[in-house]
DNA sequence: TGTCCACAGGAAATACGGGGGT
DNA sequence: ACCCCCGTATTTCCTGTGGACA
């Protein structure tokens, strides 16, 4: 009986100190476009990425004076908005154009991994409807040739949003080619290729014929600064959250720490949906405490997060390395480190690489900060790598339970 | 000054694996 | 179904190196 009151207790009290009300405007990619677009809606009108948007403005302006507005590529850091922008800004523009009369369609081709030619080019003819998904067995030249004949009878105007560009894998340069020369001589319709990168100089490694042929506007998006941020968050705060939980100054200062490190968009409602997620599991309201802490938690993660994506090779280098430095207080160095990693080998039943190779793994780990391996000579004694961990225990430990893991080991002491 | 340690790290060879062409 | 080709991972082989020590 007693334990049924407790239960009661916990549950209301949780209800109580519920901070998170909607998890979904958390996490855009829980919304659908419908949602995602309302959202837009509201912070752009807000001012946010005004400047980029006057920019397209001016970009596609043409359009309504019959011309034909050149092609596009976006340059922006990754968070800039520059996807959620484009896509939004195109939704608009088509409804503009269905009022005019104006005809038009845009298809967005979404390399956030990325692929091979022949996948995009497939995925472009999947959304027209002119060819089922291949796995392959069908060459290049017909792929295309299902693409025109589908675009054929179609004279409006039609966009291509080709996001994350450089992320085609392996001859980017003939699936430009298609795009920018061919596509165009064949068919009717005006057509306009909007691009976007986080490297500007994307187009540096192109076929210069192609590149002399591509008549391009660039458009800019800038991080986004405090402000900006301040607005974004603010929304997803009253979409998402509890605001009787959050401490005047929260907002503030996760704006002011994301514009000041990163202007990503995304990281900061990250550290916001963190932060509330912490204070949720302890009951407390959202303080700035609780910031610097989801923020530590953050990094923690971002370990665990890249060493779990990492190969087995380097997650074993790394769990013997953490090993070894744990037990001794001086540095390590390699010929210890490659025996310590060959004895770990052998109990998980992996194969040993040499120690060229593993020579190679500790310099990776020390250029992704889990560890510091600098070269030191010791005289007659040799010229070796000094190999120490700078990461607090705390996350060493982490990393190497998670490590112990992905080799579905228990961790035993 | 020369020697020599215990590797670093470059270059080339080789293994591997998956995708494309036929 | 088959073979070929290419990019990547790893190995093999090798030369180079800073400084303690004699």
């Amino acid at each position: 009986m007693q334990t049924n009151l407790k239960i009661e207790r916990q549950i209301q009290s949780l209800l109580q100190n519920t901070i998170i009300l909607d998890r979904r405007f958390l996490d855009d990619e829980q919304l659908d476009r419908g949602e995602q677009f309302r959202v837009l809606d509201e912070i752009f009108s807000l001012d946010v990425r005004d400047a980029e948007i006057q920019d397209l403005s001016s970009h596609f302006a043409p359009m309504f004076r019959g011309g034909h507005p050149v092609h596009l590529s976006l340059y922006g850091k990754t968070g800039t908005g520059k996807t959620v922008t484009m896509l939004y800004y195109l939704n608009m523009l088509q409804a503009i154009c269905r009022k005019k009369k104006i005809d038009m369609m845009y298809i967005h081709l979404d390399l956030s991994t990325p692929k091979p030619c022949f996948r995009v080019l497939n995925d472009l003819a999947c959304y027209l409807d002119a060819s089922k998904r291949y796995k392959k067995g069908i060459s290049l030249d017909e792929l295309m040739g299902k693409i025109e004949e589908k675009m054929e009878s179609y004279r409006g105007y039609f966009i291509i949003f080709v996001d994350e560009i450089d992320h085609v894998r392996r001859d980017l340069d003939s699936f430009l080619k298609f795009l920018v020369k061919r596509l165009p001589q064949t068919v009717a319709l005006k057509l306009v290729l909007v691009f976007s990168s986080n490297r500007l100089n994307w187009l540096e490694n192109i076929d210069p014929r192609i590149k002399s042929f591509l008549k391009i506007n660039e458009v800019f998006f800038k991080p986004y600064n405090a402000v900006d941020l301040q607005q974004i968050l603010s929304l997803r705060i009253r979409k998402a959250l509890n605001q009787q939980m959050i401490e005047e100054g929260v907002l503030e200062k996760i704006a002011a720490v994301s514009s000041r490190t990163h202007g990503d968009a995304r990281k900061a409602v990250e550290l916001l949906s963190k932060s509330a997620l912490i204070a949720e599991k302890e009951g407390t309201k959202v303080t700035m405490e609780l910031v610097d802490r989801a923020l530590d938690d953050i990094e923690k993660d971002k370990y665990v997060a890249m060493i779990k994506s990492s190969p087995k090779q380097l997650q074993a280098v790394l769990y013997a390395i953490i090993a070894l430095t744990a037990r001794v207080t001086k540095p390590v160095y390699t010929g210890d480190a490659y025996a310590g990693y060959q004895l770990f080998c052998s109990k998980i039943n992996l194969r040993a690489l040499t120690q060229r190779a593993f020579s190679d793994l500790v310099s990776e780990l020390d250029m992704y900060g889990f560890i510091q391996a600098r070269v030191f000579s010791h005289g007659r004694y040799g010229r070796t790598k000094e190999i120490t961990i700078n990461l607090p225990k705390e996350i060493s430990d982490r990393l190497r339970q998670v490590i112990l893991m992905e080799f579905d080991l228990n961790p035993i002491h």
